[in-house]
RNA sequence: GUGUUUGUAACUCAAUUGGUAGAGUGUCAGGUUGUGAUCCUGAAUGUUGUGGGUUCAAGUCCCAUCAAACACCCCA
């Protein structure tokens, strides 16, 4: 085989695919518009520096940097929330809060790839800037849950798991574990669950240098229940975050839904209180969407102090996890209308009707060489078209037409004059 | 960057201990100038991912390379 491949990590949309991906954007689009979101975008490709700023110089070999012909360093986008802040920074206090934006971009990552990871895709990406309660959080956590209901998926399929990076510094000072040591356990944490239970526990006593400190922290993070937490330290104002949280996910309905889930950490990013993933129930797949409040990161811009949350969701894992599920959407039709001659002379006729109908504003096509009448038929099959006209036929002799309704297989025969509203009727109802 | 597995027709796969590639599906043409399926007949398609090596002989063994899948690292 000598056809060129798509450069590694990337995908091609074939109509099938890409109905597919439409279905996708267009359940996140309805959904977020649902919650009263307003669609935003920005470039492409930013300046290297607005990520490097944000992420560190190690970021560059995750990028796919260029320079242009002026030798400015630039990217790729791999993500779009410094593109956010950097907007909603640039604007200032002229810009109306809350800001409720949504997007969905395309983005890129210089990766290896593995199972639900590719270097380019697409994600949705929800943002709420200018509220610093919780009840913004709540609501980009119902709108991520919604976005998976609209796909068909419930809480059989997925579950958001909760934690709050305050709430874990508080503990862990609680302790009297050194500041400085605090990023990096939460890093240690993050591995939490790809470990045994034992070997973790020995990692927390080589990281602590202390059994008994160990083991109390191994116990918090243990801790079955969000009660066994606020048992701990019911005072504190990252519990009492969390409590409202819970409150209102249950004015949501949405409480099944929801656990708290003391490992999410998250973990380097710019996250500062609340954090939530969600997963999939088997746990087979990596997380379907992540989010949390950052509240620094328009000032890191150079924008004046804004808490800001959102979430992210991307299409490749929930593509997978959609497809584990079986629900995948019939293929659209192609044409409503699939014109059909069994006078093979009769080409101008065809096209003179076609033309007719789409004048009309209906959907149409007709095979653009003469073929039998079988072959027409499966040409429209292929379409999906949801009706076939037969033209130059004998029926025109009564002037009358034969239409043939392809999902019920019915035919019946209609004079021409009543030939536009029979073909309503018949498409409405479909 | 590290490791494991894989690569044969458009697709899914076959090919005994090494003996110069085959089936099904699909496609196209016809049976069929009044109907999507089924049936029948016929046709086309491969430098076996690529490049070397061993051998009288390589799809099969060896090396390299490219690509894919998965795991580690990382995950915004």
């Amino acid at each position: 085989m000598q056809t060129p491949l798509p450069p590694k990590g990337t995908r091609d949309f074939y109509p099938e695919e890409m109905s597919f991906r439409e279905h996708i954007f267009s359940s996140w689009e309805k959904t977020c518009q649902r919650y009263g979101f307003e669609k935003f975008d920005a470039p492409i490709f930013e300046h290297l520096d607005l990520y490097t700023k944000k992420s560190g110089e190690e970021i560059e070999k995750q990028l796919y940097t260029f320079e242009d012909k002026s030798n400015r360093k630039l990217s790729l986008r791999p993500e779009m929330t410094p593109s956010l802040a950097r907007m909603v920074a640039a604007k200032g206090p002229a810009l109306k809060k809350p800001v409720r934006w949504y997007s969905i971009p395309r983005l890129f990552r210089y990766e290896k790839m593995q199972k639900g990871r590719l270097r380019e895709f697409f994600q949705l990406n929800v943002d709420i800037l200018g509220v610093k309660e919780v009840t913004a959080d709540a609501e980009l956590i119902a709108v991520a849950i919604d976005t998976l209901r609209d796909l068909g998926l419930d809480n059989n399929d997925f579950s958001v798991h909760v934690s709050s990076r305050n709430l874990l510094e508080e503990l862990f000072l609680q302790l009297s574990i050194p500041k400085e040591s605090i990023k990096p356990l939460f890093l240690l944490l993050d591995k939490q669950q790809k470990l045994p239970k034992d070997v973790f526990k020995k990692e927390l006593e080589i990281f602590l240098k202390d059994q008994r400190l160990a083991t109390k922290v191994f116990d918090i993070l243990n801790a079955q229940s969000f009660d066994e937490i606020v048992a701990i330290n019911p005072s504190s104002p990252s519990v009492k975050d969390l409590q409202n949280l819970f409150t209102v996910m249950d004015h949501y309905g949405l409480a099944d839904y929801v656990t708290f889930d003391i490992g999410i950490v998250r973990g380097l990013a710019y996250y500062t209180g609340i954090v939530f993933e969600l997963m999939d129930k088997n746990r087979d797949l990596r997380a379907i969407a992540g989010g949390g409040r950052y509240d620094r990161l328009v000032s890191l811009y150079g924008g004046e102090d804004t808490p800001a949350a959102g979430f992210a969701t991307g299409d490749v894992v929930l593509a997978e996890l959609l497809k584990a599920k079986g629900i995948v959407p019939d293929q659209p039709s192609r044409s409503d209308i699939f014109i059909a001659t069994f006078n093979r002379e009769n080409y101008n006729q065809v096209v003179s009707l076609a033309n007719a109908l789409r004048q009309r504003g209906y959907s149409c096509e007709f095979p653009l060489r003469p073929i039998p009448i079988g072959k027409q038929m499966k040409l429209a099959s292929a379409a999906r078209s949801k009706v076939v006209i037969f033209t130059g036929g004998q029926e025109e002799k009564e002037d009358n037409i034969k239409i043939k309704d392809m999902r019920s297989g019915e035919e019946f025969l209609v004079s021409k004059d009543e030939l536009y509203t029979k073909l309503a009727d018949r498409l409405s109802n479909s």
